[in-house]
RNA sequence: GGCCCGUUCGUCUAGGGGUUAGGACGCGUCCCUUUCACGGACGAAACACGGGUUCGAUUCCCGUACGGGCUACCA
């Protein structure tokens, strides 16, 4: 019997999913998959998809951050289609420091004290230390502010009344706390893994409202995924563990048949090593973009920059959780977009492979047309101190293309195009040279002298005329004579490419050489 | 430590009560190729372990192990 996944049922809500980053930093890999999947789902449904800032906490605001996400997404071609960034739509605006200013977050947190489901909590920095200090002491495996211990903490639970009221007037410092019962089942359904069941001890009293004012990620994305009407509210897994206390502030706002779908997505690993990944991790970019860091001495390198194109970046990290069901592995995002759905989003992290991740830019970069590369291998050539027409640097590009991952393979790849070898393989040297190659490749280059029409096909039967005369003559020495190395693009293209005389000045030089 | 989530080739994964457990990356061999690639063929390579349930479990259930996440007035 199979059942209608959940994120197909008919919907009484339109699609709406936001992405919802901290500026803490540069976005990186999890964080853009994590937009990816909110970006497909919206698309397939023909839904929104919102890009909302969660910057409550001041302390850790990074400058640029912002920036860097926004321009992360549409690197990636994934542009939210409404939120920071991205122009305002009717929920505006999309920063929370903003929202704050509406008075929301207040208004909630009042509805929850009001009934009975929140409370106000005094206690200093020092206080809360204390208490924890003493439960480990009292070997508390769990130290936490929740129903037991909140009895011996100074809050409006505790206090008497008429002081909790002189504190509050006073402007004490004070935050505001989810009253969570003692012992409670709290389940709810996640699209990805299903029902998952907590116990309400395992859950503390958390904090709703900062003393600063602000609201916390906790009671901050409730509010705004009501008010913003999000219908799936799409995350990792680190959040699994909380679920519990949002099911509790959505069912004590009265919210609950409101309440977004949930779907926690598994993590990306680090291939070796453990955990999620890191930028620490310096075999490969965890960064879409290359992103430097305020605090950081040295710029974290980008997929861009490591020579990525986007729809190999977007297309590896879609599969990586997501599978279509069937054997394809290429896919445009509007592709994905038509088939997209969180029943086929696995439960299990997946560790990144570098490797597969290359070869993706391979297959994307075959698919380039030959002018595209062409332009962009223009300049690096240039660069290099060469200058070739257009034609030229497209006939270099076809040869070249097949042969490597990335575009700045361009170089490496074919420069023996451009500069003549200094030294000779060696190994091909010591295994293929002997007394007679000098006379061979001699008639060989006299050949060649002879020809006027240097085209590949000129060059392949002239060859061909000279093991006529001598028998087979070795591809690979002539290859390491007139280029230096022993692997590279075809032969005979690349002699055409590098033009009669310069071809005929190598051999000379080899045969004078060796 | 506690709680939560997870576990199919090295990696990403398909599958799912009876299959020769499929594909991809990577690796190896061969073919194609007078060079280099591409391409093609083939190969090595996996159901973590122990108990159930069942005629039959890799698949369902329970444990164990292992991995990951969370455990803040951070998100």
């Amino acid at each position: 019997m199979k059942k209608i996944p959940l994120s197909l049922c008919p919907m009484e809500k339109r699609v709406r999913v936001r992405f919802a980053p901290s500026p803490t930093g540069g976005l990186h890999m999890g964080g853009v998959r994590t937009a990816l999947f909110n970006y497909l789902f919206a698309k397939r449904h023909g839904g929104d998809f919102i890009l909302r800032i969660e910057d409550t906490d001041q302390t850790r605001f990074v400058e640029g951050a912002e920036e860097y996400i926004v321009a992360a997404l549409k690197w990636c071609g994934i542009a939210p289609n409404e939120g920071v960034g991205f122009g305002d739509g009717p929920h505006k605006p999309y920063r929370q420091s903003e929202r704050k200013e509406l008075g929301i977050y207040q208004k909630y947190a009042d509805q929850l004290i009001l009934s009975g489901h929140a409370y106000y909590a005094f206690d200093t920095e020092e206080e809360l230390e204390t208490m924890r200090k003493k439960l480990e002491a009292a070997k508390v495996v769990a130290p936490q502010y929740n129903a037991v211990t909140r009895q011996n903490m100074r809050n409006s639970l505790t206090l008497p009344e008429d002081e909790v009221k002189k504190l509050l007037e006073s402007g004490a410092k004070k935050v505001v706390r989810l009253k969570v019962p003692r012992n409670e089942e709290i389940r709810f359904e996640d699209i990805i893994r299903g029902w998952v069941v907590v116990n309400s001890s395992q859950v503390d009293d958390k904090v709703l409202l900062k003393s600063d004012g602000m609201p916390t990620y906790h009671l901050a994305h409730i509010v705004d995924d009501i008010e913003m009407k999000i219908s799936h509210a799409v995350r990792g897994e680190e959040w699994l563990p909380s679920a519990p206390a949002h099911i509790l502030i959505y069912r004590y706002l009265g919210l609950e048949s409101e309440m977004p779908k949930l779907a926690h997505l598994p993590l990306i690993l680090n291939p070796d090593g453990k955990g999620k990944i890191s930028k620490r991790e310096s075999r490969f970019p965890v960064f879409p973009l290359s992103w430097k860091d305020p605090r950081e001495a040295e710029p974290f390198i980008g997929y861009k920059e490591a020579g990525y194109y986007p729809e190999a970046f977007v297309n590896i990290l879609a599969l990586l959780g997501w599978n279509p069901g069937n054997n394809q592995e290429l896919f445009t995002v509007d592709e994905m977009a038509q088939i997209f759905d969180f029943e086929r989003v696995n439960k299990s992290g997946a560790k990144f492979d570098p490797e597969k991740a290359k070869w993706f830019n391979q297959q994307y970069l075959r698919k380039k047309a030959d002018q595209e590369l062409a332009d962009v291998f223009k300049p690096v050539l240039k660069e290099k101190g060469f200058e070739r027409d257009n034609a030229f640097i497209l006939e270099f590009c076809k040869l070249v293309k097949e042969k490597v991952q990335f575009v700045h393979e361009f170089w490496d790849q074919g420069k023996y195009v451009f500069i003549a070898p200094e030294s000779y393989d060696e190994k091909v040297i010591t295994k293929k040279w002997n007394e007679k190659s000098k006379e061979t490749f001699g008639k060989v280059t006299e050949k060649f002298k002879s020809l006027n029409d240097w085209t590949i096909e000129a060059i392949t039967k002239t060859f061909h005329d000279a093991e006529a005369e001598t028998g087979k003559i070795d591809m690979q020495l002539l290859r390491v004579l007139t280029t230096g190395v022993a692997g590279g693009p075809q032969l005979f293209d690349m002699l055409a490419l590098i033009g009669k005389d310069e071809t005929i000045k190598r051999l000379d030089r080899a045969l004078g050489k060796l």
